[in-house]
DNA sequence: ATATAAAACAAACGGTCGTTTGTTTTTTTT
DNA sequence: AAAAAAAACAAACGACCGTTTGTTTTATAT
């Protein structure tokens, strides 16, 4: 028994995604407070009343979007690392895969570093553990690595991570592209055994 | 002939400052736009009509906390490098200076790296170009360096200034001090040459 | 076709926003 | 002490904010 009586399905061309797309996009681009709900109903081609059939607040809309975010960028960085055997190889895989998503696929991973948890008063807990949960993928990755020594982790994490989300600030398309980027940074802080020769 | 015939000099007790004070304080920790004109005249102790004696707008008021900022983490830097002889030493008084004045000398400072030129609409060149004059010291610093090849030297400024300004993000009093913060993470990238021993 | 629920519209609510205007208080100069 | 300017107050402006309410449209299930 999976659906009250007296309930249906959603529509086909369900806009709850629209909305959703738009508070991406504006989120990402101009931040939450900066963004209001007109905003948002005016992307998504509604009236901004409409917008709370689908959500209940504009911090429960930020909450969908920083968790399809996290969502996003968390499959395509596990599905990276996968396909790696080597410690290092599986952690450069993350960084490039994390860069992608954030410089050139996704609005939904931009917001997750661009939007503060406290940004969100009555959310900023959710919203931290969320984006902790993502980034300790990467706590367990650099872990694996041999070389460095225990007290040097934690910082090369944070400088790992400082490093690639600065990117978002001064990243434009048409310079190196993120797989670059991300390759050069690594190589920086944990230099490769070494290439092919 | 400094001064029209019909004016005076501000007050002894001038309350500029103290409003600047505030709006470094709330712009920091809030942000810019999720902090009002009335939260900034009651910080500092007057009503709303009273701040625009003293600035002609919002973002006029952003754009005074701003080159504050960059005014005084500049200094900071500068004084530290000059007493330094080797690039190395001096990049690496840089990254100390930079982060000490943004994690616990100065809101103004915080407002530099937190807000981005965008928010402030009509002021975002101005505010972009003080940043980047700022920046232009490490980009002077790093390209001082012997070992590095020269593509090298620009990922190289931009991974350290993400990391470091990444801290203002997880930083908390209790840890580790921001000297050796900086410190840690310089080495990380530029190994140095030896230590005393 | 008709009933029904999903999903939109239309219009407004009280509140807050950045800002302006006119007046009063406070300090400084003469 | 009288003037004049600096700097504050008091009060409001129109615009926009997040949100709510009641109604209408639209798609789906029977």
């Amino acid at each position: 028994m999976n659906r009250t009586a007296a309930t249906r399905p959603p529509r086909q061309d369900n806009r709850r995604q629209t909305i959703l797309d738009a508070s991406a996009a504006l989120f990402s681009r101009r931040g939450y407070h900066a963004t209001s709900l007109r905003d948002i109903a005016a992307a998504a081609g509604m009236l901004p009343g409409s917008v709370y059939y689908h959500f209940a607040s504009k911090e429960e809309l930020l909450l969908a979007v920083y968790a399809a975010g996290v969502e996003r960028i968390a499959a395509r960085v596990d599905a990276a690392v996968e396909k790696k055997r080597t410690p290092r190889a599986r952690l450069e895989a993350a960084c490039v895969a994390h860069l992608e998503t954030l410089l050139e696929r996704s609005d939904y991973a931009q917001v997750v570093v661009r939007v503060l948890p406290r940004d969100a008063d009555a959310l900023g807990n959710r919203l931290a553990r969320l984006r902790n949960d993502y980034e300790r993928r990467f706590r367990r990755l650099v872990n694996a690595l041999e070389t460095p020594r225990n007290r040097d982790r934690k910082l090369l994490r944070l400088a790992l991570l400082g490093a690639l989300n600065g990117a978002q600030i001064w990243y434009r398309p048409n310079g190196d592209p993120p797989k670059k980027i991300a390759r050069r940074f690594l190589d920086l802080m944990v230099p490769a055994e070494e290439k092919a020769g």
